[in-house]
DNA sequence: GTTTTCATGATTTTCGAAAACTTATTGCTT
DNA sequence: AAGCAATAAGTTTTCGAAAATCATGAAAAC
């Protein structure tokens, strides 16, 4: 199956660019050079300043006038303000979500966990998590909250989950330098049981379940040293 | 003072867009073509389309491919969403400004309420809230949440107030058409000045008193008429 | 030795037109 | 008359290059 007609040149740059920026590929602060941009991608220069208009859109491009445009800059505070964010907004999309959910949106939750259940986490010899997984991780978490009735909610939550993809791809980065993950020692895969099982039982404990999740996500991924090493 | 130079085309084009969306020179659903706005700004259509990309940026505009880019639509639902939206985000941006905020901050809510409170709401044979009165009301909300440690959430909450002033735009066009506002009467004044003086005194309060404001404004919005006659 | 000025190169920003696409219209066939 | 292909007009999308802006470094002035 091509991915390919049937929509604009700029929107599969978009695309393309997205996954860059989310998986690593293009690190954060990395200036975004239009020329270097058009050719590699074998496509003129106004695609690749809309295409990159349409990145700043979701928060994962920044232009700074008459100096182009750049990776976004990460730092722990930007994390921290995402994660707080999340923990509001992601909830209470969650509760929405049971509130509201048919047994269509029961069937996706399902079906994105068993899928993730079965990605492999990581490569032996990889650079961290795999594609896979990643897709997996986030389709799953979007099956959640999809049944949540407000849209406007539903977008400012994926751009948040976005802007946090790239902190866990950073830490995946970093994962062989630091020799184990934490002390704390997490069975994520527990965690994700627990979100599907509560989540389709309907049960309200899922939305605190949901948030304690995200901020074990966030802590760990401050503790695996992708901002240098905690302040003592 | 000349706001001209010292930025590019396509930011003062945006900045010009904007206005005239808010304050309903373009109405909701208008399609935005390229050479007319080319033509009328006496730009050229890369300029026009990269504005219009930043309006999407903001929910203000949305681009269908090969049809361009139209006014944002809106509805009810879509003004629920946003409201539902505020109440908690507005809210919660409220709670952490009140307390991290400083003296400058509470010098800065008198003040912008001091020039609310001074603004001509209404012209007697004017369309609607005068923009003198809607650009200090939104500078008093703004300056409410400001001392809020979490840029994210400014961001967020800024982008919705601006989705809710195109409603705020839409019932002004209406209001002579309506008779009076509303049986419940009103004292928007009022509650501007209680939120003022319960934010400087850093009563919690003051975030219950906001949410039922915008509460307030958007149950008069849909009252008021916009979207047709309410339901029986 | 330090600062300022001025060219040079690199990059962004803007332009005007060609190409692709969508919709409406015309003219032909049945 | 109705249906359909072909054409035309209007609009978006894409291109390639010109114009404007910013960074670099050398030469000149203090």
């Amino acid at each position: 199956m091509a991915t390919d007609e049937g929509t604009t040149r700029v929107a599969r740059l978009h695309h393309i660019l997205r996954g860059d920026v989310l998986r690593g590929v293009l690190t954060p602060g990395q200036p975004l050079r239009l020329a270097a941009l058009a050719k590699t991608h074998d496509v003129s220069m106004s695609v690749v300043r809309e295409a990159l208009a349409r990145l700043a859109e979701g928060n994962l491009a920044v232009l700074t006038p008459n100096h182009g445009y750049r990776v976004v800059e990460v730092s722990r505070e930007d994390l921290v303000a995402i994660t707080e964010l999340r923990v509001i907004l992601e909830a209470d999309a969650l509760r929405r979500s049971i509130e509201h959910g048919d047994v269509a949106w029961e069937s996706a939750v399902v079906a994105s966990h068993h899928v993730l259940e079965r990605a492999t986490p990581y490569l032996s010899d990889g650079p961290g998590s795999t594609q896979e997984w990643s897709d997996a991780h986030s389709a799953f978490h979007s099956a959640l909250i999809a049944a949540c009735d407000n849209p406007r909610m539903l977008a400012i939550t994926r751009q948040l989950r976005d802007g946090a993809e790239i902190y866990r791809q950073l830490s995946d980065g970093n994962l062989r330098a630091s020799s184990t993950t934490q002390a704390g020692e997490r069975d994520i895969a527990a965690e994700h049981r627990e979100l599907m099982e509560l989540a389709t039982a309907r049960d309200p404990r899922v939305v605190e379940a949901l948030q304690r999740h995200l901020q074990r996500t966030t802590d760990d991924l401050i503790g695996s040293g992708i901002f240098g090493e905690p302040r003592h």
